[in-house]
DNA sequence: GCGATCAGGT
DNA sequence: CACACCTGATCGC
């Protein structure tokens, strides 16, 4: 869940994914996708009237989050505000402060996220430098090598600071099935079930929220079978979803929801209510999307549990792994990182408690766990991660020591050439040590770390089952939002075995209802474990659902292929960079006046200017003028006082980024390493 | 009646 | 474990 309270470090002006409190003073308002814990206040009457009378305010987001906001009446008001940029399209924002008709420009590019639909990554680029801030994101190892607008001159782009979805930055939960591996086990759970008779049908007992998309496109197009959900007309513009998708409850897959559904399906019901299909009963299984992880130790990634006589859990995750993380973080190497959610094992408690204390980091001192030890699969302490250095594996760019408060959501980095100090005085943990850490936390336990997912590069054998069905990363259209911008398949998807799907002597007798439990219950255990997988039995509670004593019925590959191939996949598809700028660097430019004059108009007026080179103006951002920040904060006094809407002066209200402004400007004129401590989200609460 | 918050559920 | 909700109760306006 998102903690982010709205505001960056570098860009105090602008309000990503939280529109209530400080937010309502900002100069743009961005989303990066349409989950509820990413729109608080968006339909607040403090916003709305903030709107009403600040005409120059716009809502950024991408073309598909537009169409899925405007079409819950509820959020119709935003409909002439709202503008869409494309997908990797640089685009300039012009930050207008109304009361003293202060301007500056922003540039930002809209980067895939892989969450959900229309789920974006924003990249600004202005005067204070490049920040990234990720949003909710789910994206392989090696994807952000394969993001153009990531780099420059061949290189990662120099990042200022990364705001960053640490989910699951925790190493508990350091791998989760690649979405290729989770798709093809349920893939072949539904195929096996659906095939038998017309009248087996399956529920996919999905939550509410965007996300499962992914899902019913692959399966509906593997099987030619449409799945049923109660409302699509989200979906309208967009046909790469809506073809999969049927408000015909005879159908063999089923997504549909209801506040019993849970209950129904114990009496055999779905959640539109059907039971039957033409006087015969159906016979119902339901899978239930869930994460699922592994910690490194777990060398099976089982990505199917049977947990009843009908149901099944089906790995599925919109987050990215800790080791999808730390690949991420790794890769880009930015200067700051600061989490948007709260790190686990964190509570909100300890947090308010914390904060309300001292903003001082608790740490361990550096340097003293370099030993190997077993590791606590349970522990809350994320104190192993941060052991000594070890040298990281360098890739494009020299590396930042990466340093993370883990129990002060601040994660911060600091460049290699003082890291004493900064260590003494803040008590920054590298980040970069996660990973060696992890391994010298590893080394001691019984199972060989040589057969662990990392090191083994074992050939993918690939089936060709599911087929290889490659949807090109292609520019999302102007008018019509494509789905394919946001998921795309890869070629090498393993299939599962088949041999140990629900055998039809368990099937559920649909007119003789279960009266037992069947509903995710660990009580339920059905024999049919195949050896290889149930040798491993791990303590209670160790990390994932494979360590419980649940039937596994599929198991993925035993080795972590879809990594190795899809660096490798990477490399090759990766373009040229070198030929990025002149391509890719052309930025969108949204005029004022353009836009303002094109109000009316489905998507903005946007004009290209030619290939200036990089986008930022001061893209080192190392050196700020002290004007600029004086003038920032007397523009924010100012938009306070001669406010001509209602915007509650909030004196004390912390304006964290003011100070941290300041700190952070000291330390830039002074060339110094930043370090930047945030305030905790429920601070003011 | 609405919104915000919390508890409890899946 | 935790997600991204949903429902219902309570409180304040």
């Amino acid at each position: 869940m998102s903690s982010f309270q709205g505001q960056m470090a570098e860009y105090p002006t602008i309000s990503i994914d939280r529109f209530d409190r400080e937010n309502l003073r900002a100069r743009a308002y961005f989303l990066s996708h349409c989950h509820k814990d990413h729109m608080k206040g968006l339909r607040a009457p403090a916003l709305k009237r903030r709107l009403e009378c600040s005409l120059k305010v716009y809502l950024y987001c991408s073309p598909v989050t537009k169409e899925l906001l405007l079409t819950s009446p509820k959020y119709r008001f935003w409909e002439k505000r709202i503008i869409s940029i494309e997908i990797e399209t640089p685009t300039q924002i012009p930050l207008v402060d109304e009361a003293s008709g202060e301007k500056e420009e922003i540039v930002v590019t809209l980067l895939p996220a892989g969450h959900c639909p229309g789920s974006v990554m924003f990249l600004f680029q202005g005067s204070n430098g490049t920040v990234l801030y990720t949003g909710d994101f789910r994206l392989a190892k090696g994807e952000a090598a394969r993001m153009e607008l990531l780099h420059s001159g061949g290189r990662v782009k120099d990042i200022q600071s990364i705001y960053l979805d640490t989910t699951f930055c925790d190493p508990r939960f350091y791998q989760i099935p690649s979405r290729e591996e989770c798709l093809s086990g349920i893939l072949g759970l539904v195929r096996s079930w659906i095939t038998r008779s017309p009248y087996h049908v399956v529920w996919l007992n999905c939550k509410a929220a965007y996300g499962y998309e992914y899902l019913f496109t692959n399966l509906s197009e593997e099987l030619g079978v449409q799945i049923h959900v109660d409302k699509l007309d989200m979906f309208r513009n967009m046909p790469d979803i809506l073809h999969h998708l049927t408000t015909d409850r005879g159908t063999q897959i089923h997504a549909c929801r209801h506040p019993k559904a849970e209950e129904y399906f114990q009496w055999n019901k779905l959640p539109c209510g059907i039971t039957f299909k033409n006087g015969i009963p159906l016979h119902t299984i339901s899978i239930k999307p869930s994460t699922m992880w592994f910690g490194e130790r777990t060398r099976k990634t089982n990505v199917i549990v049977r947990t009843g006589e009908s149901s099944y859990r089906a790995c599925f995750s919109f987050h990215s792994s800790y080791s999808e993380i730390k690949d991420f973080l790794s890769y880009i190497c930015p200067v700051n990182a600061y989490p948007n959610v709260i790190p686990l094992g964190t509570t909100v408690d300890k947090v308010r408690e914390m904060s309300s204390q001292s903003i001082q980091p608790k740490y361990k001192p550096l340097g003293k766990l370099k030993r190997a030890r077993t590791i606590q699969v349970d522990s809350e302490e994320e104190d192993e991660l941060f052991d000594d250095p070890l040298p990281v594996p360098l890739r494009h760019k020299v590396p930042y020591q990466l340093t993370l408060h883990p129990e002060v959501f601040s994660m911060t980095a600091i460049s290699q050439n003082q890291p004493e100090e900064l260590r003494k005085s803040t008590g920054c943990f590298k980040t970069e040590n996660i990973q060696n850490s992890l391994l010298t936390n590893f080394i001691d336990c019984e199972e060989s770390n040589s057969e662990s997912e990392e090191e083994s590069e074992i050939p993918s054998s690939v089936q060709e089952d599911v087929g290889p069905v490659t949807l090109p990363q292609q520019k999302a259209d102007v008018d019509v939002p494509q789905w394919e911008v946001f998921f795309k398949r890869k070629d090498d998807i393993t299939d599962e075995g088949l041999e140990n799907l629900p055998s039809s002597t368990e099937t559920r007798g649909s007119q003789s209802p279960k009266l037992f439990s069947d509903s995710d219950g660990e009580s339920t255990h059905i024999s049919s474990q195949n050896s290889s997988q149930s040798t491993h039995i791990t303590e209670q509670g160790s990390q994932g659902w494979d360590s419980q004593s649940d039937t596994v019925l599929l198991s993925s590959q035993e080795k972590n292929i879809g990594d190795i191939t899809t660096l490798n996949k990477g490399a090759y598809r990766s373009k040229d960079k070198e030929n990025i700028p002149t391509s890719q660097m052309e930025q969108n430019v949204l005029c004022p006046k353009d836009t303002y004059s094109d109000l009316k108009s489905r998507d903005p007026e946007v004009t290209t200017t030619p290939n200036v080179g990089e986008p930022t103006p001061l893209s080192g951002g190392k050196h700020i003028p002290e004007k600029n920040r004086s003038l920032n904060l007397s523009t924010q006094a100012d938009s306070q006082s001669s406010s001509d809407f209602e915007i509650p002066s909030t004196p004390e209200a912390e304006l964290p980024k003011r100070e941290h402004l300041h700190y952070l400007y000291e330390k830039m004129a002074t060339g110094e390493s930043i370090v930047v401590e945030r305030k905790c989200s429920l601070l003011d609460i």
